[in-house]
DNA sequence: CCTTGCCTTGACGCCGACGTCAGGGCCTAA
DNA sequence: TTAGGCCCTGACGTCGGCGTCAAGGCAAGG
């Protein structure tokens, strides 16, 4: 399976899966014409790849998903190594949860005080 | 009232001062020397714009709240102009809390699948 | 042979709120 | 006079996940 095609299969495109492997998350091998080879597995790591980033991951924080697929794991999160980002990134989206209701609270607030102005 | 003292009691820095002007939050006048000066209703302007700067609003959505204040109001909220970037800043919350919600709950059920497999 | 369409590497653009030099002027105290 | 401390403008760096253009090679159909 050539770059294209699995982009294509994968919902993205090849400038994405060249960025995915300059920074180390995938090592497709070389057809004899230089063009990047990928075989059927390549597919579900990408999607592993793309739903941790939607979820907020970093792509350094990704890398020991990868691992944990490639070794034959049925998922990505099995391991040690992920489960250990999967609780830092929980806590970060604790924190960031906290705020943002904060937030919401002070907007709230803020959009109630001027009703009762409107209605004095 | 000249820009380090201004920064120092708003807690920030001259670059950021010089910042906010860049984009049309506040006017200082100029000394004869060219050195910026500012009155003391200045601040707290400053400090409204990190407040909401702080609550995730972008530069030019604060416009209105400046605005507002410099109009006399007693808080830079309380304009139309200001409640509409209200409104629209509290939807994004609203979809930012909802999309991390789900994610925390991913994330959890991820690490509880994990402790599930640790006493089998 | 030529066009078309895939592939390659390299490198700049984006967004936003500043940090951080670089190079130079103003003012004051010793 | 000079050293230090403030001020000025201008401009590049930051962070991340790509988009996008540039310049060129490879393969296949007409």
């Amino acid at each position: 399976m050539l770059i294209g095609e699995l982009a294509e299969r994968a919902g993205t495109s090849p400038r994405t899966l060249r960025y995915y492997e300059e920074h180390g998350l995938i090592h497709p091998s070389r057809d004899a014409n230089g063009y990047r080879q990928y075989d059927d597995g390549e597919l579900r790591v990408v999607h592993e790849i793309r739903t941790l980033l939607a979820d907020g991951f970093g792509v350094d924080d990704i890398k020991p998903f990868v691992a944990c697929l490639r070794a034959g794991n049925s998922a990505g999160h099995v391991c040690p190594d992920s489960a250990m980002v999967l609780r830092r990134r929980l806590a970060e989206v604790d924190g960031y949860l906290a705020r943002l209701t904060e937030v919401q609270q002070r907007l709230r607030d803020q959009l109630k005080e001027i009703k009762c102005q409107m209605t004095p």
